[in-house]
DNA sequence: TATTGTTATACTCTATAACTATA
DNA sequence: TATAGTTATAGAGTATAACAATA
């Protein structure tokens, strides 16, 4: 039953599962996932390099040049020449961001949040703390990408 | 800690995030997820019709379609006329996939599989109601889809 | 030279629209 | 006409490679 090996596999599709219908549940008139996901970085850990960001997201540079592209053009974001280190950008939810975020993360989290009402308190209980594990186990460092940047 | 909307928030970003690095961290030499997804049902489930499979699956004919021709390009699964409804294909796994299935998820799974030993046996049960949790979330019916194709 | 970020390009996954074959 | 599946096409999200600017 908690097999490791089981379980990773049971996870790994439940996981796989649950994002792509995530993705196909999204308001068509919202922010995407990846436009969120974003954000609420910036948001909370905000003002950031670029560089800084993509690592919080675990993504290569290229694609948070994307993404930011898209939250500076939505009015969400903002990116400024850092003045100690011109190479850098320094990253920051801009005044309406900071007024809309909330609102665009609940309006994205409604279809989830009806469904969460189908299970109960205990349920709920379980969902919280896999989550922070799946955070966890997102986040989690290897050799290999130690080897590759000595974050020090 | 247990309000719906914090938990929906949590939930969406932590299974964001975590599908992202599992494709991340995929052996290049070994089937996609999205291959291993269908293979396993088809596996578990076939044989099927590939609309069946769709639907199973929670994913558009046409990407049913193009899932197919990559494992059968494989040789992992094959698709036959259904002799009583020429219109339909029935998927079933070959004796190649059926050999190669086990060791292929198992391979995919790897990096997960090492992660998960650095958590408690408690976290891991954690998991594992969450992933079943997960699994009826992404399967959740919704009033338009029942209104949209009538399966009694 | 090394670092930071962007642009150019390509690939995967998914969808909708249009089409073919069959019922 | 309606249904099952495929092909054509498009869009999102991500990557690597090449580039420009700065340290």
């Amino acid at each position: 039953m908690d097999d490791p090996l089981f379980l990773a596999s049971d996870l790994r599709l439940a996981v796989h599962r649950l994002a792509r219908r995530l993705r196909v549940e999204q308001p068509d008139d919202d922010l995407t996932l990846t436009q969120i996901s974003a954000l609420a970085t910036i948001w909370r850990f905000g003002p950031l390099t670029a560089g800084d960001l993509a690592q919080r997201e675990r993504v290569r540079p290229p694609s948070i040049s994307r993404v930011l592209a898209s939250l500076e053009a939505a009015g969400l974001a903002q990116r400024r020449e850092n003045p100690r280190d011109a190479r850098q950008v320094i990253v920051s939810v801009t005044p309406a961001g900071d007024r809309r975020i909330l609102e665009a993360v609940r309006m994205s989290e409604a279809w989830l949040a009806e469904r969460l009402q189908m299970l109960t308190a205990d349920e709920h209980d379980v969902l919280a703390k896999a989550a922070a594990l799946m955070e966890r186990l997102a986040s989690a460092e290897e050799r290999s990408l130690a080897d590759r940047r000595a974050t020090t």
